[in-house]
DNA sequence: CTGAATCCGCAGGGATACTG
DNA sequence: CAGTATCCCTGCGGATTCAG
């Protein structure tokens, strides 16, 4: 099962921490609603609307730490105004995480069935566990 | 900055916990070993020598669970056999994850170059911390 | 408006030991 | 060999408060 020679130089262990900071929920998040332009702190806020201040604040410095984003601060107009974009590399980030979007919308709903079949087929306790309706 | 008619179909915040659960360090490394040829556990665990047993079992139980891996038993043969590959499902992932491990790997040194770039310039005291040599 | 700082609960995940 | 069970600690991430 090789796709071509698409085989990635050096061990892939060694781009696992990578993966880990850009595999994560909210930097995928961010990184795809900051595909559609620049925005300003709040206004990915109200995008996002899951995501809190605190999270969206420690994403982006990851994000900017690593070059993936940039930052500009417009400190002379009231009220002041921050905006966010992504950098050429951010930008080289969309396709992957794009197909990998794309492939979880494919497969949600299979992947859920697929968990309840298995749920239902081993363990029972676990299912009574995740119905608990009151409160 | 629209990629062809990629946009996802729904909101790209309902399929994040799919991303958590596959963007995930071990479950891309699990993955990615497996595209090479269904594997017995503990080569497996060799092979990634960085995983414990404990996280190996609850990574290939979980994918077990999302139906993207099979689980053999060969409990005839002494000593007793278990063997795991990925489903058809699990295959269409490798693509998409071979992408981002392309990515990773391609970046993985500008990255770290940004981030020590980052820190000289905003952080000294980040820097003083991470060396902190007594204790 | 755009954050930084603090508190804190809880789950992720490592190490170790035990079982079939 | 292929797990399961237990302990335990770290860090993610939410809520809240304060500041420029």
């Amino acid at each position: 099962m090789k796709l071509g020679n698409m085989s990635v130089p050096g061990d892939c262990e060694q781009i696992s921490p990578i993966l880990s900071a850009v595999g994560n929920k909210w930097t995928v998040l961010v990184i795809l609603i900051l595909s559609e332009g620049p925005k300003r702190y709040n206004q990915m806020r109200r995008e996002i609307e899951s995501i809190s201040q605190r999270m969206l604040t420690v994403t982006l410095r990851g994000l900017e730490r690593d070059g993936l984003v940039w930052r500009r601060v417009r400190a002379e107009r009231n009220p002041p105004q921050v905006e966010y974009g992504l950098t050429d590399l951010g930008r080289t980030l969309i396709a992957p995480l794009f197909a990998l979007c794309h492939w979880s919308a494919l497969n949600v709903d299979l992947i859920g069935a697929n968990q309840r079949r298995y749920d239902a087929a081993t363990g029972a306790a676990e299912a009574e566990e995740a119905a608990l309706p009151p409160r």
